[in-house]
DNA sequence: AATCGCGTCAACCGCGCGGAG
DNA sequence: CCTCCGCGCGGTTGACGCGAT
């Protein structure tokens, strides 16, 4: 037997709602209460059906409905509960007072899931691809690669804050694509990597930030030994700033791993690789995070990282990581963040946010 | 000025779930 | 149990506005 229809459908109105008829539904409401959707617009003297009715008191008429564009904090916990939750739109806006699923639904459709496609993140796992990629726009701002290349200091109407651009982080991508990705091994769907491509990424990448600065968030260098480790150190001094920035305790925190402090970043990661200096080459790629067969970081050894490809999916990573060791020093890289320490015990961390365009936050802090 | 293409978002539609009888 | 009903959810549609040509 087939559902019956909620109401018949003969002589109702449909379509865009009426200043009048938005009148009747507020007034009946406030009086009577929702609720009983079916009965309602009869007794309210509307000619919908109560389906029309409830969405547009959920959607529009409800007295606490937020309006305006969605804020920054909003948008990073959209992007954090969509990669837990998934197209639970109404789980979601539970979490945001005033915003409706269907308003989330839609900003995600036509905002959050473009940028991140644009800037090669799968929207739906949330992991980096490659092939998604928009490299074009990506490679535009390369116009200004030479520009960037040559500074060592943020420009000035950057620099007011005194933090200056950590000129390494012009070498970090680029050292660890050559020296890993020259497998030709490289299995379908996995976008290969040249030293080429990784060059007008990374200055692009770095380009984009230049021009693009988002207004929440700095570049920041600081000369920070770290000797010793213990809980006092935790969150580290830059720690501040980044949450700081963010303005929300979800988005990032931190973690100590033995000599190491591990900065972690739960909204959307992305893949940000941080080679150092003196690296060797010798990578061990640390999959054990990765539920799928899929993952960004293919080993064929133990020890060595082969390739390093963007597979074609991962379900639900919920940290990555790639560890490399060389003679003087021992780097960690995650998806989203990255920290690395030399021998005498200086330190240096990358983070990037994928709040705006391409990777829009990076946090340069400490050089050896 | 007219047309086209695209982005946005309110509204619709179909489906499924849970509760009541 | 089974059926019906009310409701909510998620996907999709289409009207509208705006910028580009």
């Amino acid at each position: 037997m087939g559902k019956s229809p909620c109401c018949d459908k003969d002589g109702l109105k449909k379509g865009p709602w009426t200043v009048e008829e938005d009148k009747k539904l507020v007034e009946y409401i406030q009086k009577h209460g929702h609720g009983k959707w079916r009965t309602l617009p009869k007794n309210a003297g509307l000619r919908r059906c109560g389906k029309s009715c409830r969405l547009r008191w959920t959607n529009y008429l409800r007295p606490d409905i937020k309006r305006g564009r969605f804020t920054f904090e909003e948008e990073e916990t959209i992007i954090q509960l969509h990669r837990v939750l998934g197209n639970k739109w109404s789980a979601i806006a539970a979490q945001l007072p005033g915003r409706t699923d269907n308003e989330i639904k839609n900003y995600w459709n036509t905002h959050i899931k473009k940028r991140l496609l644009k800037m090669g993140i799968d929207p739906v796992t949330h992991s980096p691809r490659l092939d998604l990629l928009d490299l074009s726009s990506i490679l535009t701002s390369s116009l200004h690669a030479h520009y960037c290349s040559q500074f060592i200091n943020v420009p000035s109407s950057l620099n007011t804050n005194g933090y200056a651009m950590n000129p390494d982080f012009l070498d970090l991508t680029t050292t660890l694509f050559s020296s890993s990705f020259k497998s030709p091994e490289v299995t379908q769907n996995v976008q290969e990597i040249t030293p080429e491509v990784l060059d007008q990424f990374q200055y692009s990448l770095l380009a984009n930030q230049l021009h693009n600065p988002p207004n929440n968030s700095h570049f920041l260098s600081e000369n920070r030994p770290m000797h010793s480790n213990n809980a006092s150190e935790i969150p580290p001094s830059n720690a501040s700033n980044f949450v700081s920035c963010h303005q929300n305790p979800m988005s990032s925190y931190w973690q100590a791993d033995g000599d190491i402090q591990h900065q972690y970043m739960n909204i959307a990661e992305t893949s940000v690789s941080v080679p150092n200096h003196g690296f060797d080459g010798s990578c061990r790629s640390n999959l054990d995070h990765f539920s799928s067969g899929h993952h960004v970081f293919q080993s064929n050894d133990a020890n060595k990282v082969q390739n390093f490809g963007l597979g074609s999916s991962l379900s639900s990573p919920m940290s990555s990581s790639l560890t490399w060791n060389s003679s003087s020093t021992t780097s960690t890289a995650y998806l989203g963040g990255c920290n690395n320490e030399d021998r005498d015990g200086h330190s240096s961390h990358i983070m990037s946010s994928l709040y705006d365009a391409a990777p829009s936050s990076f946090f340069v802090n400490g050089i050896m």
